[in-house]
DNA sequence: GCCAACGTTGGC
DNA sequence: GCCAACGTTGGC
């Protein structure tokens, strides 16, 4: 099974990389995932020892701040079965949960932000999902892409 | 199944 | 706060 590449979009005051580097381990769920197409990747496509860029956005300085791979594959997401959750979905049961989660471990904080910017200059990178399609909260990230960003860091 | 109205994401 | 680009809902 070759190693898949991602990129998790989160709204840093929520949930981002401080959240992961303050927790045992390193380990955090990524959970919260509320829509079919982001779903899908988090379910049918995620898995272990995956690698994933975390994407800060809606603030200040938006773009990748680090990286973190997958520990847990896909599972139900308990937050849609809690009533005080933001992201209760009453229509999803646990026999047949809508929406799920999968467990990551921070692996590197970048020493500096990669911005949109920088990746929206970049011809390179002119195909990256992130560019081409804006919303869209889980997405794919090639392994040519994911070499070039890492490479960008040391610029 | 179509499509208008509405809601959300997310950059700027 | 604005607005473009989606996604979702609901009437028909």
């Amino acid at each position: 099974m070759n190693k898949k590449y991602w990129l998790f979009k989160a709204e840093p005051h929520i949930y981002g990389v401080d959240h992961l580097n303050a927790a045992p381990e390193k380990i955090g769920r990524w959970d919260g995932i509320r829509n079919y197409q982001a779903r899908n990747f988090l379910r049918d496509q995620v898995a272990i020892d995956d690698e994933v860029f975390i994407y800060h956005s809606s603030c200040k300085q938006v773009g990748i701040v680090g990286t973190a791979k997958v520990i847990k594959a896909a599972y139900p997401d308990p937050t849609q079965f809690n009533l005080e959750s933001d992201y209760y979905d009453p229509k999803s049961t646990p026999e047949n949960p809508r929406w799920v989660s999968v467990d990551i471990q921070l692996t590197h904080t970048f020493p500096r932000l990669i911005t949109l910017a920088e990746i929206k200059a970049q011809p390179a990178l002119e195909n990256m999902v992130l560019v081409k399609q804006g919303r869209l909260s889980t997405q794919p990230v090639t392994k040519d892409e994911w070499k070039f960003i890492l490479k960008m860091i040391l610029k």
